[in-house]
DNA sequence: AAGTGGTCTAGACCACTTT
DNA sequence: AAGTGGTCTAGACCACTTG
């Protein structure tokens, strides 16, 4: 009466062909994902296609509802499969990957009037947008005070936006800059004009020289799953960016978070 | 009989003090999980404390077992809280994170006959060890080849090993070389000599002029997860870095997979 | 022995999607 | 209406940790 076997019947396109070993060791629910995620991973289950129902599942395992779902549940905090409520579960589609190269920020990019993002993304055919640009004053957390070298109750610029390709929210950022740089300028504005921010931090008179990029990763917030639409098994990257100009001076730091199954980052270093 | 509120015993040191909202159209296990994540995120749950037992969350807000443990759960997926058998639920504790600057791999940390990881850490003050060595000639998966610019059924030299910190792992990595290059050198051996194979390849001829680095995140498979001793919640970094000698040949790809939680990667870039 | 989390059963009702 | 996943209850037995 317990873990009864099935007639060997073909369910769902073949998938299901195992049964579970009650003499393992291993938990059912983890035998389970272990053979969807083998399906996933040879090839038998391809991207964006549907795994059997859960009733399907229960039918052939005969086990419990709650035991398929904790199978289930694994595959999706893995990143390998997607839930859509009424539809089915899904062998998670990747979407492209972006590359973005270490010289993204060189000036050449920023002669022809556009922004590192914008310019990144037409190059690879991607149709760029940029939403919820808010723009304030206030004191920054400590881990960009430190990097700007300022007391930490200075009050700085902040400007955050949220950056998509085609459609998806793939990075939130915002970017810090002290007031003497920022005040009166169009850094205050939306549009920050040709060339973005960094263009009007050279405009006045702090040449940039180099940036350090300092990534981190981890699973998202609630706040920026839901802001960049993260299902769950997706980590982000966190990368701090900090603009020095040909004094050494910190002029710009820039807080991301972006998606981590939309980007790759390519550095180039020296051998020296 | 539904939901029934408790007398407002102070639970666990006072950290349960709101109930659920039954009108909430959010789900119970979510608001049962955002109070944990609020009282983690404020700090009256402070790193490697102990969350209520479910015992208590099932008393003092009055639902089944499988709700709290639903809401537990969806803190350990976030990277929050780990659970230990027998012992209880804690606040996860963040290990203290390896900064890596983009200089790791110039020459100078390697005329001292230190390799790479070795130096590093020691620099930090953590106890570097490396096991798990394992040396073979095999046909490098696509990703390799195409960067080592060989046809995909060449055979290199594959050399893998593992990283551990304070006895922690936290770092799996495998190189391939050409085989003109390894054979016949230490590389072949699992000790690789004074300053590690970029020393023994220099050593063959091949001055190194630079080094490409892909950065990626993903959550972890389970065997990555394994060798990692990774917990729930945990991504890592995938770091495939291509290494160039004089005369722009790729002389050395190694494919690695970091512990999100041990490592911050710094990077240097010009703005040209 | 007592307390803790890990696994599993066997139901129930709901909300969303498709036909 | 039928099929799907989402949430929840109310038990059960087990394995690990601590006193």
């Amino acid at each position: 009466m317990y873990r009864r076997v099935k007639e060997l019947g073909v369910v769902s396109e073949g998938i299901l062909i195992d049964q579970i070993d009650p003499s393992s060791d291993r938990a059912v629910f983890r035998q389970i994902a272990d053979q969807l995620r083998q399906a996933i991973e040879n090839g038998r289950l391809r991207e964006g296609e549907k795994l059997p129902s859960e009733a399907e599942l229960i039918e052939h395992y005969g086990v419990a509802r709650m035991t398929v779902r904790q199978a289930i549940q694994e595959l999706r905090n893995e990143g390998l499969a997607v839930a859509e409520h009424g539809r089915g579960v899904f062998v998670r589609r990747r979407p492209p990957v972006k590359r973005l190269a270490s010289d993204r920020f060189a000036r050449r990019h920023r002669k022809d009037g556009k922004a590192a993002f914008l310019a990144e993304s037409e190059a690879v055919g991607a149709k760029p947008q940029v939403d919820h640009i808010a723009i304030s004053e206030m004191q920054p957390p400590q881990e960009i005070s430190e990097r700007l070298r300022i007391a930490p109750d200075t009050t700085v610029v902040a400007r955050s936006r949220r950056y998509l390709r085609d459609g998806h929210p793939v990075e939130l950022a915002t970017s810090y800059i002290p007031v003497e740089i920022a005040r009166g300028t169009q850094i205050m504005e939306p549009n920050s004009g040709p060339g973005g921010i960094y263009a009007r931090i050279e405009d006045q008179g702090h040449t940039l020289e180099r940036f350090v990029e300092d990534v981190s990763t981890r699973m998202p917030t609630r706040e920026e799953a839901k802001l960049l639409n993260l299902s769950a098994g997706t980590p982000v990257f966190r990368l701090i960016r900090t603009a020095y100009d040909l004094e050494g001076m910190a002029v710009e730091v820039c807080d991301t978070i972006m998606s981590g199954d939309a980007f790759l980052l390519s550095y180039e270093l020296p051998a020296h």
